[in-house]
DNA sequence: GTGATTGCAAAGCGTTTGCACCGTA
DNA sequence: TACGGTGCAAACGCTTTGCAATCAC
């Protein structure tokens, strides 16, 4: 399960890999990306702009906008779908998205999922498609959401 | 490979439906209807619009909106999401998503995947998350567009 | 110093709402 | 006939763009 890694190491590799790209960092976008790398939840531009404003009073939102725009072209986030929206970006880029998504609270793990092979091989075989990517995302509910649902009546 | 039913039943038996359901007929409604129950795209409400005024000219966009809203809240049709996008809707429920879309022409087909179980008592168990649904989503090119893109240089 | 980056304000775009008229049942 | 449904226009909210001031390098 990578996306309980130290997040932390995450926004320094991230810093080092934009400055190489040719952008510079500043207090706008280090607060930014400071918010996504320590973050196990997918958020939404004005999620991260109220986060990020706690260290940077003076960011604005086109910043946000940007940085994420940014962020995605360098593959270091990436956007998330859910069943309510699909705005929300999340730390981490594997190449494709195979999530798993609490509803409750909205921390999301990555998880490896190699055994689809043989699916994807029935599923090219019955369709006649090439199947060139994919997406595998599992809702549910992380073990505190889990908890509070099971002691209260109504969750 | 349920994409390839008959269409021209589907929209019989949704208009069945929605009387059933208490909402009256109209033109404009069966206009964006018979859009989606004919199509193996899913489209989006401009898209809808476009090809529904072919049978009701008089059709307002507000109106495909509206109908869109009605066909997802009796489960008719659902929200489709892409890289690109997430606003697109198409015919036949499921309870949930296993698609398989086409990045060329955007033809879909829903798929079965049973096979799936494993990998959720694997993830099940690593994460200690409860899984309630899931979205399974191939993209790759059809067979035409397949061959398309073999003959010609750039596809 | 210089050019990338910023925040503001305004524009843009897709979607929703208010309302008077229309058409289905 | 009654009231659900319609199209238009306006409102709305999120996102993008234009621009002068600012700041990283």
């Amino acid at each position: 399960m990578s996306g309980e890694n130290k997040k932390t190491d995450l926004s320094i590799a991230w810093e080092k890999d934009i400055r190489e790209k040719g952008f510079r960092i500043t207090k706008p976008r280090k607060a930014v990306i400071d918010v996504l790398a320590l973050s196990q939840h997918a958020l939404d531009a004005s999620q991260v702009f109220d986060l990020a404003r706690k260290d940077c009073p003076s960011l604005g939102l086109v910043s946000v906008y940007r940085t994420l725009e940014m962020l995605e072209s360098l593959d270091l986030i990436q956007r998330v779908h859910q069943p309510d929206g699909c705005h929300a970006y999340l730390a981490g880029f594997t190449g494709h998205q195979h999530l798993l998504i609490c509803t409750g609270c909205g921390k999301t793990l990555f998880f490896a999922g190699e055994d689809m092979d043989n699916l994807f091989d029935r599923v090219t075989q019955e369709s006649g498609y090439q199947i060139n990517d994919h997406w595998l995302q599992l809702f549910g509910l992380c073990k505190k959401c889990k908890e509070k649902t099971g002691k209260r009546i109504n969750g």
